[in-house]
DNA sequence: TGAATTCCATACTAAAAAATTATAAAATGT
DNA sequence: ACATTTTATAATTTTTTAGTATGGAATTCA
């Protein structure tokens, strides 16, 4: 029941783009985010890859380029991000929506009931996080620092 | 995020142990819950090992010997089977209370509250399901059915 | 035009974890 | 004694994770 360095990393990544996406709108390179958050650009492109085809951030090519949000910070949520890198956050696959790996006790079978409320309390916590509300947090832990070179 | 087979294993066997258990009290053999359950019995014995060392369960040795419920039905929650088997439910190590991995990040960091959240709401839930609700709720599921050769 | 920058796509590899199998010993009831 | 059953540990196979490598395509700027 372990989150992979995708979900963590590309969250952290996200919030980042988003601290560090200026009033201009300029956009953000990879190489930056990695910099600062200490994630091989390479392994970083496979996420934005991810993220990117989900719309939750947009890109630009060439110099000058690199990433933007796909949308307002406060309609990106923990769970948006995470669902993409991570696919279902459901514990088991009997329970995902594409059911296609029912096994044959599903009729009979009480535990699904268990996993599927574990299912519905990880998105609804998940779900209760934009990244605006992250970047507030951030901002009230870390008052005094100017520059902000990590998250 | 998925549970690993033993949490999956060991909290249908723990069910099936719970439902077979007579009013005589006699110890249930691995061998019949894994043949149930559909599960190798050499893998169920590896995960009755550490539901033994927990005191979920309690073992007879030799013949006619087998395994009990460590105790009541309504003092064991799906939470205390998986906890066991699947080391922590934490989405991420930094949380944990035996807190070695803080990494270098920990004090400004805003996504470990995220990950805090989401524990304590899994935790929660499977805190919050016993082995004996679930008895009940596969009896009502399964009225008609005299033998119980399934779960 | 051409060089530098940056994203894009795919394939590959190494390490770790998960899942299962194998082997043998110890205890108990008949 | 013998069949049954737990106990313990090791070995093996399979799958997933995490990361690297390579080359290409689009864009900008000089």
């Amino acid at each position: 029941m372990k989150l992979s360095t995708k979900g963590r990393y590309g969250a952290r990544a996200m919030l980042d783009l988003a601290l560090h996406s200026s009033a201009t709108n300029e956009p953000i390179t990879l190489n930056s985010i990695a910099v600062r958050q200490d994630i091989s650009e390479q392994y970083l492109e496979q996420i934005f890859s991810s993220l990117r085809k989900s719309g939750l951030v947009e890109s630009v090519r060439g110099a000058q380029g690199g990433y933007r949000l796909g949308r307002n910070a406060e309609k990106i949520s923990v769970g948006d991000i995470v669902r993409v890198l991570e696919g279902s956050l459901d514990p088991v696959d009997c329970i995902s929506s594409d059911n296609t790996t029912k096994c044959e006790r599903y009729e009979m079978c009480v535990m699904k009931d268990v996993w599927k409320k574990v299912s519905d309390s990880i998105n609804n916590t998940v779900d209760s996080f934009t990244l605006e509300d992250l970047m507030k947090q951030y901002h009230d832990k870390n008052k005094d620092n100017e520059v902000m070179f990590y998250i």
